[in-house]
DNA sequence: CAGGTGATGTCAGTTGCTGACATCACTGAC
DNA sequence: GTCAGTGATGTCAGCAACTGACATCACCTG
């Protein structure tokens, strides 16, 4: 802790600001570097600057550190799903809901890459990943629902709308960010669409 | 280990035979009695009559007890689209190949039963669970790809039939086995073609 | 300036998991 | 028949991921 830099500012928090986004980008980076594997929480914890109590008391376990946004995509799945035209096709709605989750991402366009590239490279991370994942697809069947539409629907549209998602993103990254992520997504849905009609 | 029966048969194995099938029934036992956390390693292997070290030369971790069978699942989905007709639609295709994994299931239906509570009341085995269902689709997909469906159709054609599949199933979980599985994986299917046709 | 509050540090302890090495039951060659 | 080989198991030491309990520290509020 002694090479800690004291920052002077005028309005200082208590102790160094912003402490979830320093281990986070430690955590980034380190997993970036040596493999998710061969990190440790301490390293994550040393590099921010904390002990590893303190990271443990940010985040739940040494995945999460790259999942903290995720409960904030599911509010814009859910927003995008309510706001969308009451006579509007159900599979259309979700389809637009994840193309603008995804477009949220292209805001950070870097650091989502990194992020994919990691969590690509790790099975741990893609479980958890899975996980969150999930919890978007149950957060968009049920306010599907909640427009009226039943089950078995609501679940299976939202299960696509999902799908174009991942798929869509995928590409993105793949492609080195070449054309707009919601292209991609509104692409992945529309070539489903094509097989159920074909 | 005093309370070990020693079986005498004519031909015995080495050990006590069948020390997974022990360790997954033992783990399955322990994981409903008093849940998943709850539950130590340590107290599986004792209850299988082995040592923890030997649990974890069968299994990778402690939730890899009850995913021992996705790797015949995998082989069926794929074995499955292989033998599809070659004129038939993708859409079709998969939808069969899931129906068939999910109805090989009836034949265990209380394990099945019994496994998925589990699983479901454990975020931990979700996650993995997941993982597992991924490696479904993905080989689905490459399956499809091998028959020459292009992509992004193939991947999102996998993503409708494994979602039909999950919701087929956990309906029919939720119904207490009232329908055959396929009927509900078959039904979750023909929902998204209606949403998809509009 | 005396609490009160919230985030952090410290420390001990459990559990999941691994590597290294010994042992045991059976098998096959001789 | 015996004896080395093979594969599954047991034993033990140890690390890393987490957790609970308690102390501390910076700031705020009355």
């Amino acid at each position: 802790m002694s090479g800690t830099v004291i920052t002077r500012l005028s309005r200082m928090a208590r102790w160094e600001p912003d402490a979830r986004g320093r281990m986070t980008r430690a955590a980034l980076d380190l997993y970036a570097e040596q493999g998710f594997e061969q990190t440790t929480t301490a390293q994550i914890a040393e590099r921010a600057g904390v002990t590893e109590r303190t990271y443990f008391r940010h985040f739940a376990d040494k995945r999460e550190v790259l999942f903290d946004g995720s409960h904030r995509l599911e509010e814009r799945v859910v927003d995008a799903v309510v706001a969308a035209p009451v006579d509007a096709a159900p599979l259309a709605v979700v389809g637009e809901a994840f193309a603008t989750v995804a477009a949220s991402l292209e805001e950070r366009r870097e650091f989502a890459a990194r992020r994919a590239a990691v969590v690509a490279a790790t099975p741990r991370l893609r479980e958890r990943e899975l996980l969150k994942l999930a919890a978007l697809r149950d957060a968009a069947a049920a306010a599907l629902r909640a427009r009226g539409v039943p089950e078995p629907d609501a679940s299976m549209v939202a299960e696509a709308g999902l799908g174009a998602f991942r798929i869509g993103f995928d590409a993105w990254i793949a492609s080195g960010q070449a054309r707009p992520v919601t292209d991609e997504v509104r692409a992945a849905l529309a070539a489903l669409r094509d097989q159920a009609r074909g």
